[in-house]
DNA sequence: TTAGCTGCAAAGCCTTTGCAATTTA
DNA sequence: TAAATTGCAAAGGCTTTGCAGCTAA
């Protein structure tokens, strides 16, 4: 699905995961686990009510709690292996920020879909803008709006929102 | 309080509402020509509470209703005049799109400060990447995250959410 | 007269949190 | 045993919406 090479990286996200927890006396108990590995089980974008949906589907009746997944997901967050992308239909939408290279995203009006990019210039322009400002500069998020080139085939049929459902 | 030189419109924010409204059957009402005059009075960002807030101060008992305040934003935005740019606090940030030169954010961890930059370079990466993958790029959103160099200064006392009330 | 508008209160929604029961080191 | 964790239900907080009354062309 994307162009964009994976990283190496020392330990498992599982076991990143478990690091974080125990640097704060925290445990790694079987719902958190059950989510490290849902959430890396594939590397598409997504909210916490899809992961709840996930989870539900391929647990069973040892479903996680949505509390628990809100808490699950800020802590990953804190950890350093999930980060906020962006905002679809009021909810935040997460993806990996872990074993993966720093990237940003073309959003499609149309269809939703992110199709991710790197662009190792950008890097470089932003740092030096920085720079000019005094400013030290930790991250940054950017999104890019238009058209993806689907989108702008006309025969191909749109799907509402609520046909997508 | 920005570097940023504003840019020559053909037509004053209440002349272009006016008109975005005309070609959809809809009214400048006396608490839509408030908003839009409170709004362009001053080029700072802000959310809809402090709006509401401005509004209340400045026009004593004839306020406008929070419902008006978000429903006229809605078409502010939808007129092209207005753009979120970020979320702050779990509030959408408004700016003007109108009358003032694209730009995009430095925004300071520590203090929340938006810093505004422009970036000429930014647009042609932004159109070079965008032509790659077939994509139709209508706009983008630029959030730098990092501290500011007054955050920076560790003998400025910084101010806790609370203290700033 | 009729379509548009406002303000109020209520509803919606995502997300967070208090708390009692449960688990685990 | 003590501290951490979970799930539920309720609360929070921003934003939207139904609706009755009002306004203006």
């Amino acid at each position: 699905m994307s162009e964009l090479k994976s990283v190496n990286v020392a330990v498992s996200p599982l076991e990143k995961f478990r690091e974080y927890l125990a640097t704060k006396g925290q445990r790694l108990t079987p719902e958190r686990k059950a989510i490290v590995e849902e959430v890396f089980s594939e590397h598409e974008h997504f909210d916490a009510e899809q992961l709840v949906q996930r989870l539900t589907q391929n647990r069973g009746n040892r479903r996680v709690s949505r509390s628990t997944v809100y808490r699950t997901l800020t802590a990953m967050e804190e950890a350093g292996m999930l980060r906020k992308v962006a905002r679809q239909d009021d909810r935040d939408v997460y993806e990996h920020d872990y074993g993966y290279p720093r990237h940003d995203h073309l959003i499609c009006r149309e269809t939703g879909k992110l199709i991710e990019f790197q662009c190792p210039e950008l890097e470089s322009i932003l740092a030096k803008v920085a720079a000019e400002h005094g400013f030290l500069m930790e991250g940054h998020r950017l999104e890019v709006y238009g058209r993806s080139a689907e989108a702008c085939r006309p025969r191909v049929r749109k799907h509402s929102k609520l046909e997508r459902i």
